[in-house]
DNA sequence: CGATTGACGTACG
DNA sequence: TCGTACGCCAATC
């Protein structure tokens, strides 16, 4: 019945998959998921990929999904410029300037949480 | 079909 | 230490 694409085959929904499982409360950066799929310097597909995952379900937490200085770059891409900031703040994370505050401590590395 | 852009990151000066 | 340049690869113009 429906013949819908191999998606999971796409470096897509690997991203979207990576970015469901980010721990509520904690966020990661582009490049580290691009890194945990082998594409490190393919930061900006990540991103890229990001572009779609609004259309994609179960819902991904892009507002989990920040640049690797802990900056909200793509905050402007959730229909408001505060939507991201809003979704942070109400899991626990504090934003200050679009720039999330103890980024250091919030950061959630799939190669070291999931274990390669 | 070719050139440009883009939610990034790293390298170099 | 800070600023600029380049690479990634897909989508859009």
């Amino acid at each position: 019945m429906k013949k819908e694409k191999n998606k999971l085959d796409s470096f897509f929904e690997q991203v979207y998959a990576v970015a469901r499982l980010v721990p509520k409360g904690r966020v990661t950066s582009y490049g580290a998921i691009g890194k945990y799929l082998g594409t490190a310097k393919s930061a900006r597909m990540v991103g890229w990929a990001m572009n779609g995952a609004h259309q994609v379900k179960p819902k991904v937490p892009a507002h989990r999904v920040v640049n690797r200085t802990g900056l909200l770059t793509g905050k402007h891409h959730f229909g408001t410029p505060t939507r991201m900031q809003e979704l942070l703040e109400k899991e626990g994370i504090k934003v200050k300037n679009d720039q999330v505050q103890d980024f250091k401590k919030l950061y959630w590395d799939p190669m070291v949480e999931l274990s390669i």
